[in-house]
DNA sequence: CTGAAAGCGCTAACAG
DNA sequence: CTGTTAGCGCTTTCAG
């Protein structure tokens, strides 16, 4: 049962478990015959290297980290984050490297996960996803220097790798492609509130309004408890005002969907009677009813490209560019638009 | 930089190392002086053990592999898997155990995967998702003796741990609830073809409609292309019939999603004109418009129970059912049922 | 209760 | 081109 080691190869091939090794590794003196031998050997036995006792001498794991971030929970509720998890696992499968996964759901286990698999030598890097606004694992990341990769962006640093988009370049884009449809009152559902793109976002938003010269009420900025199961639906406050909003940019396509829902229960429809945009571009969008217009961050791209940098800083590569921009695109779907029936 | 190893802390400590690795291990018969003596020469050193070293003598990584099917690009659209990992996370979470993912695109990748996890001693069990018909991971693992679970159930042995719902019978409930509201000509969307969980519950669709004396008409059953971006719409050449079904039982909310929209598009609403149950119960299904009646078979505890499965196997705990089957109930929403205005 | 010694499976100089 | 010799950092008998 127990596998064969390096040792038992080598006795049959009739060399030095010291050969074995090497042609594991691709070693390039090493005479065709005797290399033969071994991988005929290696064959016979089903032999396997331990990568265990591999990663403990060579000091790499060929694993990347990837710890939850404590609010995992909403996280996960969302499909961004599989779209964004398969990006990576592209990248990190053409590179021959896994992903170690490990949730938290304190602050705390989030620090212990993070020195469990830094410290204990376990991971060759780590993806820290949806940072906060001053995240101690980066400040103690960063005193290590240890090789890790932010898919968001860092207020603190702009010397640490990271992922993002134009946050707040896509929020105004949404909302300027309200203003052009003709809105002049446009209302805000944000995101998580102490997440740094939600910040962003929020700016963009501002940004197009105040240089349209277009009001920015405070009433009609609407909080993310709007998804909120309970009885109590924010946005039949919004929809009641005197000066109610005629369009919505919301900072997330699952939120999209909540708020058309609300809204027609409230027996208003869209883009009849509210116009919107979102933010994402998840596949569900598009089968919305109507479909959502949306900005596409090119979510699977965010991933691949997050897991790609942190590659490189480990493989000691020049990095010339430690902060990536994914562009993004606005997608006009029925949400947005009139219908001219 | 490097960390501290075991020695350095023995020699702080003014102990052995055998002796540091008794208190790591939690020894019984170390007398608290040491104890006391050792963790804070832990704590001075900031000393965290080194896994590598650690289960490469002790052979147990404290880690499950996580092979992702090659159709891990639609499943992974689908938030079904999000909500699975979750589970499986926060079990694993609280057994102190990490997942480690890794994706395949092909068959051949697949079984590489597993090899290089498995062979290379670097996870203590698999978890298999969404297994196919004859599975020939099963059986090597089978064949291996290398402890493994299925999400889902194996058509070919009944010794394989794994969970998994009654998708015939909740298929089956899911076609009753559309009868007892009177429907008579009642179709079939159904998933991927060559998965066990799609056959099931097509055995369970049908075995309502025979219980029922009602037709099970073969022009109303629709393959998954239903959601294919292309112009063609399979569903309007069902709904084109001179008999056209009135409802519809779905394999999964994300199609419901786009069927709702496709019925939209032809100009036909649902509830009004057709009736909708589907499966799975995501998250999102509550905020369609209208609100997808879905059967929830409890996602996030079939990943937990997983989990819970195969550690306790791993654990060399008895096991006295091999076979979990998580319980599922059918959630009534607007999708299914005329409202009364 | 604690230390010394051996070794998990592999790699990496250093000699041949 | 290949074998020998030392470890990587930790656990685990076996003796005290």
């Amino acid at each position: 049962m127990s596998s064969a080691t390096i040792k038992d190869v080598a006795k049959l091939a009739g060399v030095s478990p010291s050969t074995v090794s090497r042609v594991l590794s691709q070693h390039p003196k090493i005479s065709p015959a005797t290399v033969r031998k071994v991988k005929e050997a290696m064959e016979t036995l089903g032999y396997h290297p331990n990568i265990m006792a591999k990663s403990l001498v060579s000091k790499s794991t060929q694993t990347l980290g990837l710890v939850l971030p404590r609010s995992a929970e909403e996280l996960f509720i969302n499909p961004f984050f599989s779209e964004v998890l398969r990006g990576m696992l592209a990248y990190a499968n053409t590179a021959k490297y896994d992903l170690l996964m490990s949730s938290a759901h304190s602050q705390q286990e989030e620090l212990e996960a993070v020195n469990r698999m830094v410290m204990g030598r376990r991971v060759d890097g780590i993806i820290l996803m949806a940072p906060r606004k001053s995240d101690p694992i980066v400040d103690r990341l960063r005193e290590h220097d240890f090789p890790f990769v932010l898919l968001g962006r860092s207020v603190d640093y702009d010397d640490v790798l990271c992922v993002n988009n134009d946050n707040r370049k896509a929020a105004y884009d949404a909302t300027n492609h309200l203003i052009e449809q003709g809105h002049t009152r446009i209302g805000y559902v944000s995101g998580p509130p102490d997440l740094v793109v939600s910040e962003d976002r929020l700016a963009g938003y501002r940004e197009a309004l105040a240089e349209a010269n277009l009001p920015c009420n405070r009433e009609w900025l609407v909080g993310t408890e709007i998804l909120e199961k309970s009885g109590f639906h924010a946005i039949s406050l919004v929809m009641n005002l005197p000066e109610r909003p005629t369009a919505f940019v919301i900072a997330d396509d699952v939120v999209a969907f909540g708020l058309i829902r609300e809204l027609y229960q409230a027996g208003l429809s869209v883009p009849q009677d509210v116009s919107i945009v979102s933010f994402n571009n998840i596949v569900m969008s598009e089968l919305s009813n109507p479909p959502i217009s949306t900005i596409d961050i090119g979510i699977y791209h965010l991933g691949y490209l997050t897991v790609q940098q942190l590659i490189r800083k480990i493989s000691g590569e020049a990095i010339t560019q430690p902060q990536i921009t994914v562009p993004h695109r606005l997608i006009v779907r029925g949400s947005s638009v009139r219908s001219h029936k």
